[in-house]
DNA sequence: CAAAATGTTTAGCATAGACTAAACTTTATG
DNA sequence: CATAAAGTTTAGTCTATGCTAAACATTTTG
């Protein structure tokens, strides 16, 4: 019993671990994709835009893209354009997916539109490759049954 | 043109918010749940098991209990058990709910035991009453197609 | 029942993201 | 092309969560 306890515990905890650290992973993501949605829209990506698109402070952003680019995800030269790293392009293409996904398969399974749009916002930073392929299976095979 | 991007920056934005606002709530949720568990199983929920099972410093614990019962979620005095309040017990069922139809739900379309465990953990807090509603008509019927 | 072990709180500090206000740079325009 | 407008950065502050170390309270035990 009581080693069942400890590992439960321990469970537990990693999933508490996990939660803190995907709150900075969360917001790296946020970041990327929309720098990477402007690039394609404008061809471009601004501070006063994404401050703009996040409902943020100009300052907020410029803190927040010093610790992008110490992480690699993007590269940037005072009063000049964002640009996104490789990393930070691989970053954006595997968040969009991830966010087609679930949010179709949300859609599929009778979620109203609106709220499909709003849940895959937020859950789509928590799906791990498992649960976005059983996802991704589930939308092939949903016309046969 | 220009008023739909305006729309659409508008949403992205109300996400973004979202996304900052409900990391609070989550760990208030993540303790409000423990602090139940802790309480079916031992019958009192004290400090050193709730920083043990979320791998936390006491101190930390203390800290957060302090905002807890500001938000009216928990009861407590110096040196003394934990109790939550009738809004922290129903935080407490609401989440336990969502957390078994998301894991159940999960399992259904296929993702393995392990991934469904830590996935619904980090999925639990973003699933709407719309979402939840759809994985648990799904769950019914599932056994029929 | 006093000392040791356990549990709790306080104090002081770090980090991250957010804010406002002010300074500075670039771009646009009269 | 000088000045106004727009965009960016810096400086300073706030809040939240986390930490460690030390002080304090309660419980257990020899």
């Amino acid at each position: 019993m009581k080693a069942k306890r400890l590992q439960s515990a321990k469970l537990r905890s990693a999933a508490f671990k996990r939660t803190r650290a995907d709150h900075q992973a969360e917001i790296s993501e946020d970041y990327v994709e929309l720098i990477a949605e402007l690039i394609d829209e404008k061809g471009e990506a601004r501070g006063t835009d994404i401050a703009l698109r996040l409902g943020v402070a100009n300052a907020t952003v410029v803190n927040t893209l010093k610790r992008l680019q110490n992480q690699g995800l993007v590269t940037q030269e005072p009063y000049r354009a964002i640009f996104l790293s490789a990393d930070g392009w691989k970053m954006a293409e595997d968040g969009r997916r991830k966010h087609e996904i679930v949010e179709k398969f949300l859609l599929a399974i009778g979620v109203p539109e609106a709220t499909a749009r709003i849940d895959s916002e937020g859950i789509e930073h928590h799906v791990s490759a498992d649960t976005l392929k059983a996802m991704a299976r589930f939308l092939i095979r949903k016309p046969i049954n």
